[in-house]
DNA sequence: ACGATTCATGCAAGCGCTTACATTTTGCGA
DNA sequence: TCGCAAAATGTAAGCGCTTGCATGAATCGT
């Protein structure tokens, strides 16, 4: 099937097209370098030995490879989906390509997959939250690659970072809930080892309950793994507690679908019965019914910025700065005064 | 912030270990081939320099990554994220590491992407679907670079393939969709143009609707892009032609579900109005309501068995087989008997 | 028509790593 | 203690590409 001939390199065609490799190269990366007459017989030439450059001798040489990688906890939902494409989209307008990796919030699989993308050469690295292993910082110092984080926000780190004030999102949302007379608190949280967002989102409950003099340790509080089964099982665990929770938050939109649809199953209607409020506002929000009250997060704009910051320093060594976005409560159908 | 000192290398490495390069290398890749003490002194300076193998090198002179590269048409959905998922886990146990791109359903990127992935030294391909243009393969043949397709079955191709009959499939859902009385027919398709899996599901339908006696004229077609909302518009679309449809197959389960949402805010009642089918099931299917009716594509076998056929035959080179699997009806509650 | 520029091309030195082969060291039996 | 095979290490030749510099060709003003 696959031929066995030798794979052809630019010797081959500098040798078919009757030039030097040097040629050939220009030809390739700086068309206008080259006599048009020239740069028609190397693209003939390409074409018919159907040439590709081998990027690993073209990083080798030429020290910078025009990819940046991004790090994600997971492809599996969409919660980083949308920000992603808008990342790609923007780098690809600079002619930066998108690697990604991910690592199913298993914080060795991330040092790992970092580890895989510097290695290939990424000119640098988009990567989620704040927390990981201080030691990978330092290899990436020692790489010489700049990160950017991502999806978090924090004023006090020295990293830049783009993003948003998760526990103040959360906290506002939380305020107003509380507002509306709801008392008895829960969350089901995502796990919080190695995730600063679903920490901070934690925090903003509580905080948000002790300023309306609340006793936060009745918030009934949950942690699992993320999945809308997992989601599922969390909240029928909640509602059959002796003391049943009248507002139910999420971590994220997709453990809020998970609790939504077990409410359904065991005939408790939301948002009468109790009020279901989740974190991100994917896609899924809007499609479930009742559509789910959330936190909007600016996905998109996140993630063009983000590319924009990055191709800025690689470019113009404009130094990347912490930028802080605005994430806003939505009201739709699940959340309802008590 | 970024260290301004060079990155380091092996011979740094080397230098500081007081040894030759080829015993770093050694220590590193063949780690029983060093005394203990010379690999101790190695992994020390490795540690202490901060230091990772430049890939492209290494590429450049091993003449192999152990990298294999997906391509799929988009990320922002989950229909083939779990099916990737089982493929980069197995892939993972065999040492490889798999690389994603997406195409957002452009032949002219996917090309873009092939030839990056490529470059980047990927040892195979991983592909959705047949068709694409055939200077693609005779490119992929002149790198060596081998191909899995899946996702698509094709018994006619001379291209190893994984994956299922889309048309049989299909055509085995309008059957019974047909038994159950629906002669109103109607189809909100994906785009077709370089699609084969969109193609062969449509013409499942045609097939039932022809076994079954129904002018195939009668179909309403509707071809869209990718997307919740545009399965909505797509569905208020036929829902205001004058001959309604009573049964809506979906070309997947994203646009059914926007089907599904715009019917609700329609006032349309599903499945007591009209009923909608599905394709792909994937979760979000269960998380609507009424669960979605669809054919369940068996993501995670396909992705795993994928994954095997490349290793196999990258290392032993047990050449790749068109395989077939199955995929079934699942009948939940968008459908009901006229 | 001629020298002065500008443009196009070639030459050759690496980029950081692996690996066949050569050399040195070690370990062991007698 | 010596000799030899095995183990450990070193030497050096690329891998395929880019790029600074040198050279030769074409172009221009006068």
């Amino acid at each position: 099937m696959t031929a066995q001939h030798t794979i052809p390199t630019l010797e081959d065609v500098a040798e078919l097209a009757q030039v030097s490799t040097a040629t050939v190269s220009r030809a390739i990366n700086f068309p206008d370098k080259v006599a048009a007459k020239t740069r028609k017989r190397v693209a003939d030439a390409v074409q018919k030995l159907g040439y590709s450059p081998n990027f690993g001798a073209r990083v080798m040489a030429a020290r910078q490879t025009k990819t940046i990688g991004a790090i994600i906890p997971t492809m599996e939902n969409a919660i980083f989906a949308r920000g992603l494409q808008a990342f790609q989209d923007e780098l690809r307008l600079h002619g930066y390509t998108m690697l990604v990796a991910s690592t199913g919030y298993h914080a060795s699989t991330e040092e790992e997959q970092i580890r895989s993308l510097v290695a290939r050469g990424a000119d640098a690295l988009l990567v989620i939250g704040h927390s990981r292993n201080p030691e990978i910082y330092r290899f990436l110092d020692a790489q010489n690659v700049p990160v950017l984080v991502t999806w978090a926000f924090d004023a006090t780190s020295d990293r830049p970072s783009i993003g948003f004030d998760n526990k103040a999102a959360m906290r506002e949302m939380a305020a107003k809930v509380i507002e509306m007379g709801h008392e008895r608190l829960a969350l089901i949280s995502a796990e919080t080892a190695s995730n600063d967002r679903a920490l901070e989102r934690h925090h903003g409950v509580l905080a948000a309950m002790q300023d309306k003099g609340l006793p936060i340790e009745d918030l009934n509080y949950i942690e699992t793994v993320y999945g809308i089964e997992e989601g599922a099982i969390a909240f029928e665990e909640l509602m059959n507690a002796d003391r049943r929770p009248t507002a139910v938050f999420c971590g994220n939109d997709v453990l809020a679908v998970g609790a939504l649809r077990r409410a359904r199953e065991l005939g408790i209607y939301v948002p009468q019965d109790v009020s279901i409020i989740g974190f991100d506002d994917i896609e899924l929000a809007q499609v479930v019914h009742p559509p789910l009250t959330t936190v909007h997060v600016p996905h998109r704009e996140m993630g063009r910025l983000a590319a924009l910051a990055l191709v800025n320093f690689l470019q113009h060594g404009t130094p990347m700065e912490i930028v802080e976005l605005q994430a806003r409560a939505v009201y739709r159908d699940t959340l309802a005064p008590l």
